[in-house]
DNA sequence: CAGTGGTCTAGACCACGTG
DNA sequence: ACGTGGTCTAGACCACTGC
């Protein structure tokens, strides 16, 4: 088997000819591996085969392969960890969780956080959810409302949309006995992992239920957040409305 | 001067031995070419010299002076253009531009911007603006205040504070006649490019004056973004209160 | 055509974590 | 001692840009 350049490399599309559509090696593997962790081969927390059996296997020089992984580390869907290996990002861990919990305390001291589910059913989506999911209009979606307190105070209201063939079983009995971050309970449970959001935020009047859930006075001033989430290959997959009541607190953010 | 691997590296430490303070090559390479791009030594817009030029200024492979101009891509700081070379990042440019400007229109139409001064004076540092600028309490700062607006309609009202030491001569006369983003005028007359920024955002109401100024009602709910921004080695060099008009705008915000 | 960054390889050695 | 990812090198070839 000693190797000449141009070696059959089995699933990957012959290279050797200027090919209309250029894709470099590295890219391949890349969506090899995306593959391989939307099929869940590797779970979420488990470290995937090493760099030189992952080169092995697709019939590449190790180089090549750290290259792909190091775009997926930067995405952060992959964890690097030197000396044990490469792990599949989870967000049963703290850092994860602060990539999409944005709001922090004034004072930058922690505080205690408690949820409160007060609603999930199973309903046809309005239409401007429909769209942002990409789903059918009137498909069935999970609609999920709560509320988050920080140190007791009430700060969030959530108004969450899931589609309901994903998440189907989610109930609010499961969601009350649940401790932790919803997107870790959506990767155990659902095999759904949030990649990557998208927020639009505004500055808002409170209205009178939100007032009244997040006791606050009617029309003051909110912070808005409508945020769509994404698995891998871009695939929305949650909607989520929130009102945070920034009296205490501040929606952090780096601008790169 | 065939190579031996323990070759003399000019200014670089020795690292023959396992040293104590550890560094990779790559990041001692991108040290220097920071305190190159800090020095000045390649303006913004202009191009720095060839992987290969750099690799034999400091004795390394190209492939240790890529990986360190690769981070420095990634961190914005450097532009590569295939075919044409690398270039230093300037905010005379529409993209960069979007990366500091996160306010856009609810439906996507690009609109027309104006700028209008209200103030330019120089004042003794508060002490909060002091403590973020990392200046001594009382130093010299420029005070800046102006009204952004989209399509006609006020939309941002920012108070700006700048080191007086570095922005001497801004003056209210020469932002009147200036068309641009300041930041592209803070290089071209300061020589001072801004790489990064931290903002903080609430919702609060408008007081009468940002009412007036922004042509709300006393009360409404803007949005209050406070930025401190960053030069070459994360030296604060701006403080920026600001707060939107957030009725037919949002903030855009991306998790990765 | 020459020069730039981009890809790919192969191999050596280092630092880290675990037995 | 071993296996992992991390660094560094040298060289070949590709793709893009501009003269």
């Amino acid at each position: 088997m000693s190797d000449t350049p141009s070696t059959d490399r089995g699933a990957l599309p012959d290279r050797s000819a200027g090919s209309a559509a250029f894709s470099p090696l590295y890219q391949q593997i890349k969506g090899l591996l995306l593959q391989s962790l939307d099929r869940g081969e590797w779970k979420p927390g488990e470290a995937i085969p090493s760099e030189l059996e992952l080169a092995a296997r697709f019939q590449v020089s190790q180089g090549t392969v750290r290259k792909a992984i190091d775009e997926l580390a930067a995405e952060n869907l992959l964890i690097r960890r030197q000396g044990k290996g490469t792990f599949v990002a989870t967000h049963h861990e703290a850092k994860v969780r602060f990539r999409f919990l944005r709001l922090t305390p004034d004072d930058g001291k922690p505080v205690a956080s408690g949820s409160r589910i007060l609603d999930c059913r199973r309903v046809k989506a309005p239409a401007d959810v429909a769209a942002l999911l990409e789903l059918r209009s009137a498909e069935a979606v999970v609609n999920l409302r709560r509320v988050l307190s920080f140190d007791q105070a009430p700060t969030i209201l959530d108004d969450i949309w899931l589609p309901g063939a994903v998440f189907r079983g989610l109930t609010a009995e499961s969601l009350a006995r649940y401790r932790g971050p919803l997107y870790a309970l959506f990767e155990t449970e659902f095999g759904v992992s949030m990649v990557r959001a998208d927020e639009k935020i505004k500055a808002v009047p409170a209205s009178p239920e939100q007032a009244e859930l997040l006791q606050v006075e009617t029309g003051s001033a909110l912070l808005q957040v409508e945020r769509v989430s994404f698995t891998y290959g871009d695939r929305p997959m949650e909607v989520r409305r929130g009102v945070y009541v920034t009296e205490r607190f501040h929606y952090r953010n780096s601008l790169n």
